[in-house]
DNA sequence: CTCAAAGTTTACGTTGACGTAAACGTTAGG
DNA sequence: CCTAACGTTTACGTCAACGTAAACTTTGAG
């Protein structure tokens, strides 16, 4: 049996354009300008046309899952920058793994929310087809 | 055995001033105003200070929750609505029932990517700490 | 060649969600 | 009486995250 692969392979042949990862993402690509410009993607260069890597678009999802989850882009790139393992100094480390444990913790508070939301949802629900159903005869 | 009680009895006696919610949810006084500047609460008045029900601190509550979500203030005035059964008209309760339908799905969607955000972090929280490890014999 | 589609830069505009400051009233304590 | 702590209104400022418009280039199809 072959051996899972830690880190999976980074795929460098596939290559996007702007409208490509635009549409598939559905966003703007002045959007993307603006992660770009605020240093969140760096998108290569053939003459002056942006191409978008793999990592470029995985970048973009990470910016747009973060956004759904509410982060502002610094939130986003603060998660991002943790990902990349590029700190070799134990005291980032360690002060990554605060951050970390910071990010979880504000997880766990949106869970929280998200299930008392979802109770809130469910009653308002249940209330409004408890109305329709007086509703039936009478209108 | 006594029948639990629907709609729980509402606090009519409870009075709060500004600056108690303003602590006791960690929000500015500003905020608060803010919020019924745009009409989301509606304290009434004891001259010209506001004097919020124990109503109006569950709205400040749902506000605050749904910014921990990430929903915009209007977002939040349109769930808050959803608890409002002052819609007896049909067609509104269908629309209401659509509305909750869509925010369930939005949650949903959260859920998803608070899971697969809290895997990465996992992951990187692993990293770090195999980085601590390697780095402990030679620095 | 021409035109449409997709790309680019530059730059000003907009919107939401408050921050901040000024100027003022009210009330309880020392 | 003074002032400290709280409250008020009015109004301009700010910051993030883009929107929007203008003016231009590049490129492939007909």
């Amino acid at each position: 049996m072959a051996k899972a692969v830690a880190h999976s392979i980074p795929d460098i042949t596939t290559e996007y354009s702007i409208s490509q990862l635009s549409k598939e993402f559905d966003v703007t690509t002045r959007s993307i300008r603006h992660y770009e410009e605020i240093g969140l993607i760096s998108p290569t260069r053939r003459g002056q046309t942006r191409i978008y890597s793999q990592a470029d678009r995985t970048r973009l999802r990470l910016i747009l899952r973060g956004k759904r989850l509410g982060l502002s882009l610094e939130d986003s790139r603060e998660i991002i920058d943790m990902y990349e393992p590029g700190k070799t100094n134990v005291d980032q480390l360690k002060k990554l793994i605060d951050a970390i444990q910071q990010q979880r913790s504000k997880l766990n508070q949106q869970l929280d929310d998200i299930s008392k939301l979802l109770k809130d949802l469910n009653r308002a629900e249940a209330d409004c087809i408890d109305a329709l159903k007086k509703n039936n005869g009478t209108q």
